[in-house]
RNA sequence: GGUCCACUAGCUCAAUGGCAGAGCAACUGACUCUUAAUCAGCAGGUUCGGGGUUCAAGUCCCCGGUGGAUCACCA
C-alpha cells in the first residue's frame, strides 16, 4: 500500500497506538445496542418520567468531531442512524480526552460507552465514560464535513464524481446516506415481489445461469468455456426456456428472480448484467397476466412507497390499475399513419416508410422495421404506465398466435415514461409450431448470427411431452427500481455497475 | 462505435494565454454544551497522460485515457 500524505498521518496514529499497547483493530467489541435503539429507549423512559440512568455501549463510524478545550462533541453513525457523543474531561480525565483528540479521526470505527443524556441544546447524546478504537481508517472519507439539522443529514462538499462513486461504491455508500436509501428500497421491492407471488401460489425456483444453448430473448450472449467438459457455454440471456420446462414437469406457477447477461451496448437503461423477474402461470393467458402485472406493481408501490403515484423525470406517474391499454397496430395508425396489416412484407413496409419520409434501417426483417417504427413514433408517447399489446408474429417466436390472426401474437409490453418495463405473452405450446418458428427465426436473422434464436431441441422435446397453456412474464427489476427511486440512470440502482477497466 | 461535454489539493469548486487559488478535511495552538462550532497560525499540486504552438499553456491545437449526455446497437 502506498500512502498519501494524509494517509501517512493516520497510519502513524495507528502505529502510535500499537506502541502504547493499544490494538487499533481489536478482535472483539463490547457493543450492546444500536444508536437508534439507545435513543428510542431513552426517549421512552423520558416520556414515562423515569429517573433511571440508561447506559449503553455503542459502535459506529466517526462522522463529525468538534473539539474544544476540555470537552469534545462527535457523531458516530451505525446502520441504524447517528448519535452524538459528549466527551468531557470530568468523566474521561485529561489524558483520555487528549488521546481521543490526538489519535481519533473522522472515518474511524469506534465504540463508546456511557449514559444516554440530553444536552443543554436538547440533543440525545452519549455522555462518554470510556471509548475504544475498533478500526482505524487510514484513507480519509471523501467528504469534507457534514452535520445534522433537525434530524436531517446536511452534507457539505461530499463525494459527487459519478466515476469515483461507482468505482468506489463503498466510499459512496459511506458518505451518501441517500445512496444507501436507494438500495434499501431496492431490497424492499424484491421482497415485496416475492411476497406477492408466493401469496398467489407461485413457486420460486433457480435455473441454470451457465447454459449450453442460450435462448428466450433476442440478444447477444457472453460466451465462456468449461475446461474439463471441453464445452462451450453461454451465460443466460433469459430464464424463459428453463422455466417453461418446469411447467411441463407439473409446476403450474413458477418464478425466478435472478441475473441475466447480455453482451451488448451499455446505456442509461442497459447494464451487461441485470436483474430479471420471470414468471409462468399455467392455464392463464396474456390478458390475465396483464391484470396480475398491474396488481403486482400496485402491491409493490403500496408496500415500498406507500402511495401509487411517483414523480419521475418531472412527471407524476400513476400506477393505479388499470393501466392504459394500447393496441400496437392502432397505435401505429394513430402515430405513424401506417397500417401494418396493409404491409405484409418487409418490402411493402419499407416502401410505405420511404414514401412518408420515415427513419429506418433498410434491409431489415418486417418485424424489426415495426420495432423501429414503435421506438420512433409510439414508445416515447407512453409516459403513464401503459400496456401495448398484439405484436407481430415474426419478432415473437415464443408467443402464441391470436386466434384467427396468423400474423399477430398474444403479447404485450408494459411501458413507463417511454421505457420498456416488462414483456409478456400467451406462451406457444405447440411443439410443431415452435419448431417452425425457430426455423423461421434462423432464416430471418441469418445476417446477424448471434441474435437469432438457436434451435433448442431439448426444449422442443419438453414441449412435445405436453406443455400446459400458460401466460409468461418478464420484468427488469432494475428499471422498476429506477422509477420508484427517481433515478434516471440504471447505474444508480446497481451497487457495482459495470465500468470499463482502468489501468491505474 | 459516432458526436458533444467534463477531468485542477483528500472532497466540493475558482482561476482574459501572464505568480495555480478558496471553503471544508489535515497539521500547530486557544477554548467546559457544540452541532458546517469559533478564533489564530501553517502546510498541501505530474492542473488525467503524451506531444505541439507560444516569450509564456490549467487555458489554444493534435493524439490517447476515463467518465457523463446523446445517437447507433440493443429490450
Amino acid at each position: 500500500m502506498e500512502f498519501t500524505e494524509l494517509e501517512k498521518i493516520r497510519f502513524d496514529k495507528a502505529q502510535q497506538m500499537r506502541a502504547e499497547g493499544v490494538e487499533p483493530y481489536p478482535t472483539r467489541t463490547e457493543v450492546n445496542s444500536t444508536t437508534a435503539e439507545a435513543i428510542r429507549k431513552f426517549e421512552a423512559a423520558e416520556a414515562a418520567g423515569s429517573q433511571e440512568t440508561l447506559t449503553a455501549v455503542l459502535g459506529g463510524r466517526l462522522r463529525a468531531i468538534r473539539l474544544m478545550g476540555k470537552l469534545a462533541f462527535a457523531h458516530i453513525e451505525d446502520g441504524s442512524g447517528r448519535i452524538q457523543l459528549f466527551m468531557r474531561v470530568n468523566e474521561l480525565g485529561e489524558a483520555e480526552l487528549q488521546r481521543f483528540k490526538e489519535l481519533f479521526d473522522i472515518g474511524d470505527f469506534i465504540q463508546a460507552g456511557g449514559e444516554i443524556i440530553r444536552t443543554r441544546t436538547g440533543e440525545v447524546s452519549l455522555l462518554v465514560r470510556e471509548f475504544k478504537m475498533l478500526a482505524k481508517a487510514i484513507t480519509p472519507l471523501p467528504a469534507a464535513k457534514d452535520e445534522v439539522v433537525d434530524g436531517q443529514v446536511v452534507r457539505h462538499a461530499t463525494l459527487a464524481d459519478p466515476e469515483t462513486r461507482y468505482r468506489q461504491r463503498y466510499a459512496d455508500l459511506a458518505v451518501n446516506e441517500e445512496v444507501r436509501k436507494i438500495f434499501r428500497t431496492r431490497a424492499k421491492v424484491v421482497s415485496a415481489i416475492r411476497d406477492f407471488l408466493d401469496e398467489k401460489g407461485f413457486l420460486e425456483v433457480e435455473t441454470p445461469i451457465l447454459q449450453p444453448i442460450y435462448g428466450g430473448a433476442a440478444a447477444k450472449p457472453f460466451v465462456t468455456f468449461h475446461n474439463q467438459l471441453k464445452q462451450q457455454i453461454y451465460l443466460r440471456i433469459s430464464f424463459e426456456l428453463y422455466l417453461k420446462r418446469l411447467t411441463v414437469g407439473g409446476f403450474d406457477r413458477v418464478y425466478e428472480i435472478g441475473r441475466d447477461f447480455r453482451n451488448e451496448g451499455v446505456s442509461f437503461k442497459h447494464n451487461p448484467e441485470f436483474t430479471q423477474l420471470e414468471f409462468y402461470w399455467a392455464y392463464a393467458d396474456y390478458l390475465q397476466v396483464m391484470k396480475l402485472t398491474e396488481e403486482m406493481v400496485a402491491y409493490v408501490l403500496d408496500k415500498v412507497v406507500g402511495t401509487r403515484k411517483v414523480v419521475y423525470d418531472g412527471k407524476e406517474l400513476d400506477f393505479t390499475p388499470p393501466w392504459k391499454r394500447v393496441n400496437l397496430r392502432q397505435s401505429l395508425i394513430d402515430r405513424a399513419e401506417i397500417d401494418i396489416n396493409e404491409h405484409p412484407t418487409a418490402e411493402s413496409l419499407e416502401n410505405a416508410m420511404q414514401a412518408m419520409g420515415m427513419k429506418f434501417k433498410p434491409g431489415e426483417a418486417r418485424g424489426k422495421l415495426i420495432g423501429q417504427l414503435l421506438e420512433e413514433y409510439v414508445e416515447p408517447t407512453l409516459v403513464q404506465p401503459t400496456f401495448m399489446y398484439d405484436y407481430p408474429r415474426d419478432i415473437s417466436p415464443l408467443a402464441k398466435n391470436k386466434p384467427g390472426d396468423p400474423n399477430t401474437v398474444e403479447r404485450f409490453e408494459g411501458f413507463v415514461n417511454g421505457m420498456e418495463l416488462c414483456n409478456a405473452f400467451t406462451e406457444l405450446n405447440d411443439p410443431m409450431e415452435q419448431e417452425k418458428r425457430f426455423l423461421e427465426m434462423g432464416r430471418e436473422y441469418e445476417a446477424e448470427d448471434e441474435e437469432r434464436h438457436p434451435m433448442d431441441e431439448d426444449y422442443l422435446r419438453a414441449m412435445s411431452y405436453g406443455m400446459p397453456p400458460q401466460g409468461g412474464f418478464g420484468m427488469g427489476i432494475d428499471r422498476l427500481v429506477m422509477v420508484l427511486t427517481g433515478q434516471k440512470n440504471i447505474r444508480e440502482v446497481l451497487l457495482f455497475p459495470h465500468l470499463r477497466e482502468r489501468e491505474d
